[in-house]
DNA sequence: CGAGTTTGACCAGCGC
DNA sequence: GCGCTGGTCAAACTCG
């Protein structure tokens, strides 16, 4: 695990009744629908405690299955800040001319995952896919183990974005979708523009009286 | 016909 | 070294 740092929200030392919201567009944009209502905000921490089901979240973050959280607490949401380099990019570069299926692309994708920021949290939703705001295409779809549910793959359909996210249902609580965002979108939300777009430009309308 | 999904194959990392 | 598992690729397929 060199070169993690994980965070919890909320943090285990806090006493806070609130989650800390790591910057994720979930929390800004309706999930499952196009309506305006409210995403679904994590469960305070003292619910979580009472009604969640034990999740490894790092072997949700870290792709391992065999570690275990020394802390008792089952987190509402887990952030993995890993140091941010350009490994990415220069990653991008070469997988453009590697043209095997697997193999040194492999170990490229790889270098990509210990580099990027990874955010984890779960939600109460009927349907797998949390509609954010963005744009994804689903990449791959892995039986898991311990997991009656397969796990999802997914990448942000934008050219220059390499955001991806995984989505699997706990066999434990099938009500609850886990979602994990790996990167920063680089480009602003399709949905928030589309919705901004009217009320920014009636706002230039009024402000000129 | 283009965009997105499905699915089997492949590879790397890890534990034993 | 071997087997298991997770993550990714890409051809085939589906859908609007």
């Amino acid at each position: 695990m060199e070169g993690h740092q994980e965070q919890y929200y909320p943090p285990p030392s806090t006493s806070s009744s609130l989650p800390l919201l790591p910057p994720h567009p979930s929390y800004l944009f309706p999930s499952s629908s196009t309506s305006m209502n409210p995403p679904p905000l994590p469960e305070p921490h003292h619910q979580q405690q009472a009604q969640l089901p034990d999740i490894d979240w790092v072997s949700l973050l870290s792709g391992h299955h065999d570690h275990q959280i020394n802390n008792n607490e089952p987190a509402a949401m887990v952030e993995v800040n890993n140091n941010e380099n350009n490994v990415i990019e220069a990653a991008q570069e070469e997988k453009g001319s590697n043209k095997r299926k697997g193999g040194e692309g492999r170990k490229i994708s790889v270098m990509k995952k210990a580099s990027r920021p990874r955010f984890a949290f779960q939600t109460r939703s009927a349907d797998d896919i949390l509609d954010d705001g963005y744009r994804w295409r689903k990449y791959g779809q892995k039986a898991v183990k311990n997991s009656l549910y397969p796990r999802s793959y997914y990448r942000c359909t934008h050219h220059t974005c390499s955001v991806k996210k995984q989505v699997q249902r706990l066999s434990k609580d099938t009500s609850i979708v886990v979602t994990t965002y790996e990167g920063v979108h680089n480009h602003p939300c399709e949905k928030l523009m589309e919705t901004l777009t009217p009320l920014l430009k009636q706002m230039q309308f009024l402000s000129r009286f």
